[in-house]
RNA sequence: GGAGAGGUGGUAGAGUGGUCGAUUACGGCAGUCUUGAAAACUGUUGAGCUGCGAGGCUCCGGGGGUUCGAAUCCCUCCCUCUCCGCCA
């Protein structure tokens, strides 16, 4: 969430920065500054209550002690009306708090200079085409028509076992999904990201910081019982590490990637956007987190971008980058880079990774600190980007590679397939 | 799941109703000494909110309660450890 000092210091730029995801700010924040100005207030007077009480306590405690009970009991009198007065006003502070915050976590983050306005998904920039032309045979066909000819994942299977959008992988299907998250887990640790096996449930302090909680409570599995939420990514868990954490200077950056199943309920959504592996309940997806110094986050975003793309070139797969237009882009992000692999068979582009600066959006609701070099506690900024979302990418490498003699496997992924080709 | 013991600052560990944001040790930082380092000695060392400042307030796992006063007593939830049960 924002924080409250950005908001009183120029509550102007903040409007005119949220226009350029198409939100209106003005009503929350003019009621944010609001309740920020009674909060202080409140306390002001509070505090000074209280400081009496605590005095007239003490107070109290040494007449006992020297036998003045008729004293004693007077000074009591006195702290019954004091403290009538003061529970008021922590309670009133306590509504005004908490409406406080509830508006705070309204507001998106703000989006950098970077970012241009636009209303959705045909404004976004494309800021790179990249990879080989794809040619394909007279025959070709759309993913789930080739997984059912090789019998490497079975849909139908999955609807049996759970329902729709969770795939059975069976055979070089299955391996296919090893091979990749080895390959994915392998080459982000060779670029200096340490590997971490995170838990798939969550509970709810850790949906709230990196901001699924409260907004997007819909689109997360929930285990009632016990209070936990299936991860929709592997940034949840893993930015949670970090969570009411204060790095020391040098302890930051932090360089984290991980492998987990995501989970995500993806309510409403129906037609041939979501035929086949084109949109899942559950799926297998490799993230990379970063910590940084915000004086170093957007090169660091920089380098990200580029480590997504030696990926996707390592593949040899035809893909562009996307710079999204502000209206396109989700809550938490200041700036997000989107890839997306061409899908020939299908005619349309398939987004494989997200790759985002959070800037302090995130690190201000987890209390995610660091010292600098006066010893003063910042706000770390958080990045993320997935490196890389399995199902698009096996659905554009079996369409791509498709040949009259099977789907031919990327020289890069041999090693952890064992096969070259699925037929 | 059952029984018991616990959760205190970066760490260890005191503190069972009053001047305790908390003894002490270790660690960290700064200084003295030293050619330099170590050792020794001295000082310093939690976070947040608020205030121009001096300062004030809040926080001893979370929440609630008792009391003039709670780290300390009561209730409740969460977590950890030991034993039993179960089990990959």
């Amino acid at each position: 969430m924002l924080t409250l000092k950005s908001l009183r210091e120029d509550p102007e730029k903040v409007i005119a920065k949220l226009a350029v995801k198409n939100f209106d700010a003005r009503a929350i924040v003019e009621k944010v500054l609001a309740l920020d100005e009674n909060r202080r207030n409140l306390q002001t007077e509070s505090d000074a209550i209280l400081a009496q009480q605590k005095q007239k306590a003490t107070l109290i405690g040494g007449l006992m002690k020297a036998g003045k009970k008729e004293e004693a009991e007077q000074a009591k009198q006195e702290v019954a009306a004091l403290k009538a007065r003061s529970s008021e006003l922590l309670a009133q502070a306590d509504e005004n708090n908490k409406e406080l915050e509830s508006q705070l976590v309204l507001l998106p983050n703000l989006p950098c200079d970077m970012v241009a306005p636009g209303k959705g998904a045909e404004d976004n920039e494309v800021v790179k085409l990249g990879g080989p032309e794809v040619k394909l045979p007279e025959t070709a066909l759309p993913h789930w028509e080739l997984a059912k000819k090789y019998d490497i994942i079975d849909f139908d299977l999955g609807v049996k076992l759970t329902g729709a959008g969770f795939p059975v992988y069976k055979g070089k299907g299955a391996k296919l999904q090893r091979a990749l998250i080895n390959f994915f887990l392998d080459i982000n640790t060779a670029a200096g990201y340490k590997e971490v096996e995170p838990p798939v449930m969550v509970n709810s302090a850790s949906g709230f910081g990196t901001g699924q909680l409260p907004d997007k409570e819909a689109q997360m599995y929930y285990v009632g019982l016990d209070d936990f939420y299936l991860v929709p990514t592997a940034e949840v868990p893993v930015t949670n590490i970090f969570r009411d954490v204060i790095l020391a200077g040098d302890q930051v950056p932090q360089k984290m990637t991980a492998y987990t199943p995501c989970f995500r309920r993806e309510a409403g959504s129906y037609g041939k956007d979501v035929r086949g592996l084109n949109r899942l309940h559950q799926f297998d997806k490799v993230e990379i987190v970063r910590v940084e110094k915000p004086e170093n986050s957007y090169a660091a975003l920089d380098e990200m971008v580029a480590h997504v793309e030696s990926i996707v070139n390592a593949l040899g797969l035809k893909y562009r980058i996307l710079r999204l237009c502000g209206g396109d882009m989700s809550f938490t992000s200041a700036i997000t880079y989107d890839f997306e692999l061409w899908s020939a068979a299908q005619g349309r582009w398939l987004e494989i990774s997200s790759v985002s600066n959070f800037e302090t959006y995130q690190a201000n609701r987890l209390h995610l600190r660091y010292r600098d070099d006066e010893g003063k506690t910042q706000l770390c900024h958080t990045l993320n980007g997935s490196s890389l979302a399995l199902p698009r990418v096996v659905a554009a490498l079996l369409e791509d590679n498709q040949t009259e003699d099977g789907i031919i496997i990327p020289e890069v992924l041999r090693p952890y397939t064992g096969f070259d080709k699925i037929d």
